[in-house]
DNA sequence: CTGAAAGCGCTAACAT
DNA sequence: ATGTTAGCGCTTTCAG
């Protein structure tokens, strides 16, 4: 593999000019390139990125942990990321976390040892006081999908209770007075918040929030299929069911159709997030937008901002979550 | 930044010595081990992954180019290398190609400058010559879903023969024998070779292939849909449809739904590559299963066993498709 | 506009 | 078992 140092004595100038070329740093006379050029095409050269990260203390890269590679939810935010990146000329480094929290320090570390220029960070594992404390090493990150108060500058995220609110707002406003709950794992914060906004949007109308009506599901389809199964016994008492995700409102969907109860005819069914499949659901599924691209793209932003000080319009912490209406939901049959 | 130096002075040690405890190779004694971690621990010391692999001349990562880093096809593809190589102590640096020969080339010299290992190549665009050409310049590789005859060695993909092949026997084993096709886009060779096997299934059993029963579609569900729209005219000229993917089979079943014919009982259907959503439609759709996860697997063995020598079992370059049999299907109704 | 030279932080012989 | 010492290939002052 060709290094600068042959090139440079092909074309009988020094290393540093050959760097300059390279870098389109400097000025470099238009001759002295030209002939730079042509030497690194006969040699077939091919810059070391490796070393000139070591030399310059800069890599252009910016490290991404992500829980996992696959699933609808993670492809669009790295993309949104990717894509501005890209447009900044840095590149992107993913790191898998696995949602585990050992994993998730380990890759982290590998990240910040491979000399990221900066961190974007999607972990559901490590604490938040681990997070904090690499706030205070001065490790340019941020931090996605997560709200941590000590350090809500680095955070981005969607406002989960404003969407909770507008998917039960979106039901009541259709007429129904009675909507069944299917929470995700209320372990996880924001299976926490969707509630919370489903309360607010509840107690706003005058109307009690009925346990009866409330299921805790895991945010898997599976846990939405059981949790209207138990639901469905009262079915006389609600008429359409808010899920905190849509793989839960297929599971619930799946139920219902099971049971021979027709929707949205007999129960309207909103979703949450707007998953790729949710628009092949049958019927297709109202749902609330997370919109997952644009926080990827605002991570970027922020991590560009950060990392090399670039100046950048529109920078938002949380973003504002929106209905996306289909089929899914329609006024209550009167009883 | 700590260094190992300044590690090996408060350590009272050679950087040597450190080195070596970093790399946990050669003996250290215990007591020395024990001086060095604790100094490096008072230093926060953190390895400096740029400057190990200059000095040793292996990154031991990994790069990977894909088409896109969103989608159902290619997160199981990168997450099955991903469980590879992390049980390889391996890393990945994921880059995106966007399908666009441009850029694919630029990623893929973008991570041969960072010295990666060894690449594992997902490209769409690239030609078949630069990746020979690839080969010839001793650059460790693989390509994934594309076979080019001069470089099988390198290549691992699915055989598409068969899978086109088994959709139609399926459909024909059902007792369907007039039975229509939805093709991908012909300039790409999976859409090609799909299409060669359900000509081969049909020429097994003795019936001619009928261009009025064909729609070359381009993998998208609204080809699908559009398609069916333009097949359904003649709906009693077939019992069945294959089509060359999922997307383009919900498409279709949605034209059907549209048009009150009901699926599977006046028309069957099956799609091909079994992505995620498949098994959320309406009915659940039988298809042909493209295993990505193995292949992505598979990629990353071949890729271990080229960069680093790793000897391994199981080494394919053609995995087999087989039937996932769900709702989609069912005997044709006497006419 | 170009060259000389000192590192960047680590590894890998080679010694001891 | 540990220390010495050349680099790895590039960038970056500082001169000229």
């Amino acid at each position: 593999m060709a290094t600068i140092k042959q090139v440079s004595e092909l074309a009988g100038v020094s290393s540093a000019t050959v760097s300059r070329v390279i870098n389109n740093a400097d000025s470099v006379k238009e001759k002295t390139r030209n002939l730079v050029l042509e030497a690194m095409r006969t040699l077939g050269y091919r810059h070391n990125v490796i070393a000139a990260s070591l030399a310059s203390n800069k890599t252009n890269t910016i490290g991404y942990v992500v829980p996992e590679l696959h699933g609808s939810f993670f492809g669009p935010m790295m993309s949104g990321s990717e894509a501005e990146l890209r447009n900044a000329n840095k590149h992107m480094f993913v790191a898998t976390g696995h949602s585990d929290e050992k994993v998730e320090q380990e890759e982290i570390e590998a990240l910040l040892g491979r000399r990221c220029d900066g961190l974007i960070l999607h972990v559901e594992a490590v604490s938040d006081s681990y997070l904090i404390d690499l706030a205070r090493q001065d490790v340019p990150f941020v931090v996605v999908n997560r709200y941590i108060e000590e350090i809500g500058d680095y955070c981005i995220s969607l406002d989960n209770v404003q969407g909770g609110y507008l998917a039960t707002k979106t039901l009541l406003d259709a007429g129904h007075k009675d909507i069944a709950y299917i929470a995700g794992s209320l372990f996880k914060a924001d299976a926490r918040e969707r509630l919370t906004g489903h309360k607010q949007a509840l107690e706003e109308a005058g109307i009690m929030f009925n346990p009866a009506l409330f299921y805790e599901g895991d945010f898997q389809a599976h846990s939405g299929f059981e949790g209207m199964m138990s639901l469905v016994g009262h079915l006389d008492a609600f008429t359409a069911v808010a899920c905190a995700n849509d793989e839960m409102a297929s599971g619930a969907i799946e139920a219902l159709r099971q049971e021979g109860i027709d929707v949205p005819q007999n129960c309207s069914v909103i979703g949450f997030d707007n998953i790729e499949f949710s628009s092949y659901l049958t019927p297709k599924l109202t749902t609330v937008n997370y919109p997952m691209r644009e926080i990827g793209q605002m991570a970027a932003r922020w991590i560009l901002a950060r990392a090399y000080g670039k100046e950048t319009l529109e920078l938002e912490h949380v973003l504002p979550p929106h209905i996306i209406e289909r089929d899914s939901i329609t006024r209550p049959r009167r009883r």
